[in-house]
DNA sequence: TTGGTAAATGGGATATTGTTTCATTTAATA
DNA sequence: TATTAAATGAAACAATATCCCATTTACCAA
């Protein structure tokens, strides 16, 4: 595992890694604790917590703060964007190019020193489409 | 004040919305509420949060869910970007031209329907990037 | 202008999410 | 393999948000 100085390869560690890299899903700490559960059941919350914050601040994976109150993680730190579903929450990717010019751009509209940016869409999701679509048929 | 159907014009509501709309701070809904137990010193906070969350569902104010754990709140509803100063949470607008057009790039990119985007930068507000400048001096 | 009524409130309880503490365990390494 | 500081588990705590329900209040119809 990639990480800093005096970081330890712990058990705990390596396999909170390792189930974030199996979904695409974006989980919260709540459900990536949930899944390492299954492998190691007397792991504590804390240490989850714990750990996605400081993988997240080492850079080996991403912390999302988008919509929504909780705090999602990803497995792929390579710049990208998401798009949350208005209506159960279910964030994904969404793969176009990364608009890298408009840090120029806020940077002269402000007198903040501009480090990134992060753009989120808002929209609805192939299942809710569906569920809606059902709904309004009767 | 502009309302809803069934949206009665309370003592309470017109207050909050008229504490929001003193500021450009984007406040969380602790700070509004600090705000307006000046003006009305035994509201509940539980009030504050309904009005907050009923007035943005209503489109009278903007909801945002920003970098940060807490929810925060703007009276500005026009579409409009922030940035956040990563040291201190700071949040203010980044007043830059609205890019209406990458909702139909990535709703070409997605299988959900996109209904808006928001952006937000992240960076270093002029007041931490003084006190970083001090501190480095010694 | 009043009286009826449903919406809204206050205040406390409860829920949800995240952080801290500390005795114990464990990974790294000399 | 003994030492030691980092990390863990478990539970307490803190911060944020929502819910419940008896009481109050805005609105409307007569």
């Amino acid at each position: 595992m990639e990480q800093l100085p005096n970081m330890r390869l712990t058990t705990q560690r390596q396999i909170i890694l390792e189930e974030l890299g199996k979904v695409t899903s974006h989980p919260t700490a709540n459900e990536v604790y949930d899944m390492v559960r299954k492998r190691l059941p007397r792991i504590g919350l804390g240490t989850v917590y714990r750990n996605l914050e400081l993988m997240a601040d080492s850079g080996i994976i991403l912390k999302l703060e988008v919509g929504g109150t909780q705090k999602r993680f990803d497995a792929t730190v390579a710049p990208h964007y998401h798009v949350r579903c208005t209506f159960c929450g279910k964030v994904d990717d969404i793969d176009i190019e990364v608009q890298n010019k408009i840090n120029q751009i806020a940077e002269t509209a402000s007198d903040y020193m501009i480090l990134g940016h992060h753009i989120e869409f808002s929209g609805m999701c192939p299942r809710c489409s569906e569920e809606k679509k059902a709904t309004s048929l009767h």
